[in-house]
DNA sequence: TGCATTTTTGACAGTGTGTCAGAAAATGCA
DNA sequence: TGCATTTTCTGACACACTGTCAAAAATGCA
């Protein structure tokens, strides 16, 4: 299909050698440890030549958050792709949105980078773009099972109550969860020592509180999650 | 009880402008834009001197972020404080919550920013301490009255739940939720325009999931949330 | 091979950091 | 008040990083 000259082949593994080197760094280091000085040592080629791939390091990290989209939106699909009630569907992507956190704790961070402003909006337009569209991807694969639920008589929302809205909950829960996993100081001291696990009681008692059916009784929970867990194997 | 001299006094003083000068560059233009050069400019000292009150700029941010962490105590506290059932009380501290963004996005976003490892490992062990100690305050102001739920009968947790794991679902859920308004583009776009109105509505889906009582139909949700506005009328 | 095109380079000007010796100011005391 | 002592302030310094661009090197094609 695509016949590069070699050298054409050698900027395109360029560019994948330069994500490789900053993505340690960002990770273990920080944001602000990322220098265009420092990856230009580490793969031995010029900051101008690393400023032809990358406008500015905070392009790297978006290159870097996209991947991780893109990785997000491809579990959301394979989860919601589940061919089963839609509650047991509607799990399977909260057990894929733990699993991207627990699998790629990199991405995850990199999002969190990418979402200051002050990195966001240094990078060029475009990139941020795809992440925005990875976003909505996600929300429509979820709000479509919300919507398959309603259709088949599983769930029956308030009037005040979207698919959407109901989505942007679990979101916020989720992502909150996890954000909070990372960041605050003060969890094992009060002793939440598993996040994943309380983030799975919370999801199925929001979903309980809405009359999402067939309800899960607290002795179950584990047992619906390692019967999704096994339906996915080693696919996540 | 202080008697400070007129030199002590300054120097006191002088913190407080820096921290004043710094403050808008950080929420508005960013962490990027803040530079002790541009603050020295600004209050009209020499850089030297402003290392003499902060050890780098980071430490200016976890002085900043010391400020919103007492205030949201200060916030939290007087909701619990409200005299009443104890899902009345629980909500209220969801108010009080829904607040704080509100009345002090400055001090939200600053939170956001001194999350990022980066930021908080440069500044100094002690500042860090302040901070968790406000959170570790605010948990067990809201843990206290999950307590007080169990104690009267309002509430019986599950099995494998604990008013901490409760409470750390509920701070996940609104820390998630006011951390996508500002930071998500896609909201607008999937028709959630009020954010805040579905955060309450999950927070009392989320009780009901538990069988928090007395649950709250739909339509009384506006009810008790303007009875509890009315409660706290200027005071937020 | 030679020449046009593409790619790479590193020097440059600019902005910022954190430190520290010495200048300046404040304070205490006879 | 004058003067020694202490505290506070300053800006020059060494260093790190950014983003640009003219010149150098590599490449590819007739």
């Amino acid at each position: 299909m695509e016949l590069l000259s070699p050298k054409k082949l050698e900027i395109q593994e360029r560019e994948q050698k330069i994500l490789a080197v900053a993505r340690p760094i960002v990770v273990r280091e920080g944001y602000q440890a990322l220098s265009m000085e420092r990856i230009a040592e580490e793969v031995e080629y010029s900051r101008g030549t690393i400023y032809n791939h990358f406008s500015c390091k905070e392009e790297i990290i978006i290159a870097l958050a996209e991947k991780g989209a893109a990785k997000r939106v491809e579990m959301f699909r394979a989860a919601a792709s589940y061919q089963d009630k839609s509650r047991f569907r509607m799990l399977s992507i909260c057990y894929a949105a733990e699993r991207f956190v627990i699998n790629y704790p990199d991405y995850f961070l990199l999002e969190q980078i990418f979402n200051l402003d002050s990195v966001r909006e240094k990078a060029p337009q475009k990139r941020q773009q795809v992440i925005h569209t990875c976003e909505i991807q996600c929300m429509g694969i979820v709000t479509g099972v919300v919507r398959d639920a309603i259709a088949h008589g599983d769930l029956a929302l308030p009037a005040d109550m979207t698919p959407e809205r109901l989505v942007f909950g679990l979101w916020a829960l989720t992502s909150g969860a996890y954000g909070l996993t990372f960041t605050s100081q003060s969890l094992p001291q009060i002793g939440i020592d598993n996040p994943y696990s309380v983030v799975r009681s919370h999801v199925c008692h929001l979903l309980d509180g809405y009359g999402w059916n067939p309800l899960t009784s607290t002795h179950e929970l584990d047992e619906v999650f390692s019967c999704i867990e096994k339906s996915f194997g080693k696919s996540f």
